[in-house]
RNA sequence: GGGCGAUUAGCUCAGUUGGUUAGAGCGCCACGUUGACAUCGUGGAGGUCGGGGAUUCGAGCUCCUCAUCGCCCACCA
């Protein structure tokens, strides 16, 4: 065929290479403002709605987030394609403690600090930051190519949310579950606020178990302990074990179990606390293990939640010897004003020189630390506001147990339900300037609370106007927890709660289960009475080569907007979604995302020659489904993309992203880009298969693109865009790719597995079944001949050292198959590099000086004169035979056992057989040959 | 103290209802400018699926057990 000129400068316009910097920023922008981010508010569509987990504003995404956002991108991509009513609805967090703590350190920097600029100007500050970040991050997303609803973006702090959380609040309090009280909380003295138990971060630290000992009352002249010259089995002292001596000074009890009958006599009679000379009682206690330490211990009720729950049971007194600022009080006595740690060494010290302190073991302590900043976390009492969650817990258990949502991988099951059996009470205020104001004001006349949705004027007890508000903000996740309806609306009845909530899936980090997506579950479910989202899909944390958490103070932090700037966008996000299973950690690595943007490349370079190849001869873009295959290849390919469409369509209806990305990896280069393209530069020679082969390449690239869209959404839309130039709008399937339907498939032979619900739930939606297409398995079958025995002729090829370019002669001999492939040795021929091979059913004489071949029953003779080496090839046989012979060997004992051929599926049996005749077959031309060559 | 996950080729990982010869990418070896692509092509080498046991005609996959690594939860001072 000669060259056709507009072929040439078709070529020649697009680029020989993709360059994603040059068309994501561009495409991304069309996409938006054409406003196909926007769900199609069609009433009668399946609805697919996400509530993006919103990153906080305290700096940039990192790869968490890319992970997050190609994820839910690609579910959102994905059912938009199908017609769904999709919405994905975008936001950013305040977090609270988070921010307020980098504004903080930014103030460090400048030599001030918040109490200087006071509470007004300080939030101001962070509002500043906010302004700042929230756009970064939004357009982070942006390059992420997430197509959420930027029109529906929210902020945890706007006012429809500030309503939200107060609504919530005095909900809550109305009901009894919101309640204000002292209990031991933890304390962080860096922060200077309380936080919750699921933000500490406990470690175990080696560390000392000190034994020391109270003398008795009434015993204090005699020798205290046995160092000091006590005598055996008198009773002069009682000694308890701690790991924290510096709270000794706020002890006041000893405790010790009822049932222990070393301490029988000593219950009710009181001890000397050294150092204080505090007189303080010795008491029984079920909370006492008899069997650790001494089996008595101190009770300190200001600084132990264990402690607290005996003072009370007892009636002691609480003394609070560390306070808010890490630092002594005024009761820690002598040691007032120290630092805790300081204190704990001169309480020790202390002991020392009294003769008092028994021993000090080794011993490994459970630490404490602020997951904000890490410093040691102080358990303090405190007033604080608290949520009852029991009541709240319990249908959110039901929600699970009942299947009204479940769980991506299951295991999680557990964990969850873990969680919320053993549920404790959260402390929902914080110290703190930046957040939800709470909503409590209190009574200077009366001293009662009043919570209110409005801000208030007076007392609502007794009318004082003499009232304030609480000075303390909300736990972030208070405000989180009410994500996916809060976003939509509520409290009022707006349109948006109606037509998209409760939402589908719920996809974060199996990080923050219990922070977030337990909470959202009870928050929805108390506060609209439907859990709010169908599905959870849990990813794991994105970690570095070494399998390491990225962190800043490793430096192993990769940032994914330098990732995306060197590789591409559908690189990074094609890599994430491939790289891991769900729940499970991924080790990202660099030559996997270079190995994708290889992948972009190629599909760049496959529709460059199917777009460029093709220009000008007739017959459109016809649907896969549409087209009329008749060569082999044709069929084959056909066949197989429709296979494609069908398991890519139910991979991502089962939440299977990696699977389904790799499938479509492996079908496009492997069998689209290495054989069919291959194939149909051949029959585009021929001018009776001109058209249908131009028919069938763009119907094949026009169906990958859009299975591929939802993972690498730019060089597919790129590349859709130059495969429809030519069309002309109106007979467009659609204006863009994002919008394109998605492949028709067959979507029976999909019940009863795993993810059941989601699946049903997908193939029962209406007018979306199809009558199945039919395999076409002869073609696949034949196809498969054909490359193998392609790929024995290049292998042998190789071996022999032939030039690439070279023309070799072929005989077949091909029994049955010989018609077959007599009609497609062309096929043998351009891709295999030989002369006109020469097909027969048999041989008569075998062809000398050959390499001899032998392929799915089919003999190969390459007469290779003069470039046979008669011992390789003897050498080679004898391998082949070998390999023939222990695939016989292996089908031989199954079938010679009974129990396999009485037992296994007759399908199974059937295979055997046929295995067994093929290797016998393949290993009595094996042998002939040997011994013709030999002979 | 409970619980969970991982262990498959030199490296990073797939392998979903137990069934032909366990796959991919990278790396490695050999060859290569056949008009889409060297971000490529062709071919090849490389694995007792962590150890042991059980169930089964048949186990990478199910069960038990052990080991190593990692994570989560936990008020024994």
């Amino acid at each position: 065929m000669t060259s056709d000129p507009t072929t040439l400068r078709r070529l020649d316009q697009i680029p020989k290479a993709y360059h994603p910097a040059e068309t994501e920023q561009r495409l991304y922008a069309w996409w938006e403002e054409s406003g196909y981010f926007r769900p199609n508010g069609n009433p009668d569509a399946k609805r697919f709605v996400i509530s993006m987990p919103p990153p906080n504003v305290t700096g940039a995404l990192h790869l968490g987030h890319a992970l997050t956002a190609s994820l839910e991108d690609i579910m959102i991509r994905y059912h938009r394609m199908r017609g769904d009513n999709t919405l994905w609805v975008p936001g950013e967090d305040h977090a609270g403690i988070a921010t307020q703590t980098v504004v903080e350190r930014e103030l460090a920097k400048e030599g001030s600090d918040r109490q200087q600029l006071g509470r007004e100007r300080f939030v101001e500050r962070v509002w500043e930051w906010v302004r700042t970040y929230k756009s970064r991050i939004q357009n982070q997303h942006r390059r992420l190519g997430v197509s959420a609803d930027w029109t529906r973006e929210r902020f945890t702090l706007d006012e429809g949310l500030v309503r939200a959380v107060r609504e919530v609040f005095a909900r809550l309090y109305e009901e009894g579950l919101i309640y204000r009280g002292e209990r031991i909380i933890n304390w962080c003295p860096r922060c200077m606020s309380s936080i919750s138990d699921l933000e500490v971060e406990v470690e175990n630290t080696p560390g000392k178990l000190y034994y020391v000992c109270y003398p008795l009352e009434g015993e204090a002249g005699l020798a205290p302990t046995p160092s000091a010259g006590a005598t055996e089995g008198e009773t002069r002292y009682i000694s308890v074990a701690t790991t924290r001596p510096e709270t000794i000074l706020g002890d006041v009890a000893v405790a010790v179990n009822p049932s222990d009958e070393r301490y029988r006599d000593l219950v009710g009679r009181y001890a000397i606390l050294p150092i204080m000379n505090r007189r303080i009682p010795i008491v029984a206690d079920e909370a006492v293990d008899a069997a650790f330490g001494t089996g008595a211990v101190k009770i300190t009720p200001a600084h132990d939640a264990t402690d607290f729950e005996i003072g009370n049971r007892h009636e002691l007194e609480r003394i609070q010897v560390v306070g808010f600022d890490g630092k002594m009080t005024e009761a820690a006595g002598p040691f007032a004003g120290q630092d805790r740690f300081e204190a704990r060494k001169g309480v020790v010290a202390e002991f020392e020189r009294l003769g008092l302190l028994d021993k000090a073991e080794d011993y490994e302590v459970p630490l404490g630390h602020c997951s904000r900043c890490g410093t040691i976390i102080e358990p303090l009492i405190s007033l604080q506001w608290f949520v009852k969650m029991l009541p709240l817990a319990t249908p959110a258990l039901g929600a699970l147990t009942y299947g009204q949502m479940h769980i991506v991988p299951e295991r999680f099951d557990k964990i969850y339900t873990d969680w919320l059996e053993n549920i404790r009470d959260w402390n929902i205020s914080r110290q703190l300037w930046w957040g939800h104001r709470i909503p409590a004001w209190y009574c200077g006349t009366c001293g009662q609370v009043t919570v209110s949705r409005e801000d208030p004027t007076a007392c609502a007890h007794c009318g004082s106007a003499e009232i304030v508000q609480d000075e303390d903000v909300l736990d972030t996740w208070f405000s989180s927890w009410l994500w996916p309806f809060s976003t939509l609306g509520w409290p009022d009845d707006t349109p948006d709660l109606r037509m998209y909530y409760p939402t589908t899936v719920m996809e974060t980090g199996y990080d923050i289960i219990f922070f977030w997506v337990a909470r959202m579950a009870m928050a929805g479910i108390h506060f609209l009475g439907v859990v709010p989202f169908e599905t959870v899909y849990l990813h794991g944390l994105v970690r570095d080569e070494q399998g390491r958490k990225m962190s800043k103070s490793l430096g192993n932090v990769i940032d994914p907007i330098e990732v995306m700037d060197q590789y591409g966008t559908d690189a990074l996000r094609f890599t994430l979604a491939t790289s891991g299973t769900p729940g499970n950690d991924i080790k990202l690595s660099i030559e996997r995302i270079i190995g994708n943007r290889n992948f972009a490349n190629k599909i760049w370079n496959a529709a460059r020659f199917v777009i460029g190849q093709t220009e000008g001869i007739g017959g459109g873009i016809p649907a896969l489904e549409a087209v009329q295959p008749k060569t082999l290849a044709d069929r084959w390919i056909v066949s197989r993309a429709q296979a494609l469409a069908a398991e890519v369509t139910r991979l991502l209806d089962e939440l299977q992203f990696g699977e389904a990305g790799r499938q479509i990896y492996d079908f496009f280069w492997s069998e689209f880009a290495d054989w069919y393209i291959e194939i149909a530069k051949l029959q585009l020679q021929d001018e009776a298969q001109r058209e249908r082969t131009a028919g069938i390449l763009r119907a094949v690239l026009d169906c990958v693109l859009r299975l591929l869209h939802p993972f690498m959404p730019f060089v597919t839309e790129e590349v859709w865009q130059h495969l429809y130039a030519d069309v002309p709008e109106p007979e467009r399937p659609a204006s863009a790719l994002i919008v394109a339907p998605w492949p028709r498939t067959e979507r029976a032979a999909e019940q009863g597995s795993r993810q059941g619900r989601v699946r049903r739930a997908e193939t029962l939606r209406s007018g979306q079944a199809q009558a199945g297409f039919q395999r076409d398995t002869a073609a696949e079958e034949e196809i498969a001949l054909l490359q193998e025995i392609i790929t024995r002729i290049r292998d042998a090829r190789n071996e022999a050292g032939v030039p690439p370019a070279k023309r070799v002669p072929v005989i077949l001999a091909a029994g049955p198959k010989a018609a077959m492939l007599r009609k497609h040795a062309p096929l043998i021929e351009q891709l295999a590099r030989t002369e006109p091979p020469r097909v027969e059913r048999m041989l008569a004489a075998k062809p000398q000086q050959a390499v001899a071949l032998v392929a799915g029953g089919v003999e190969v003779y390459l007469p290779l004169a003069g470039m046979l080496d008669v011992e390789k090839e003897l050498a080679r046989l004898d391998a082949e035979i070998a390999q023939a012979e222990s695939a016989a060997e292996r089908a031989r004992g199954m079938l010679a056992n009974p129990r396999f051929v009485e037992r296994a599926r007759p399908d199974v049996v059937q295979r055997e057989r046929d295995a067994l005749a093929a290797a016998e077959d393949t290993l009595a031309k094996l042998h002939a040959r040997r011994a013709e060559l030999a002979g």
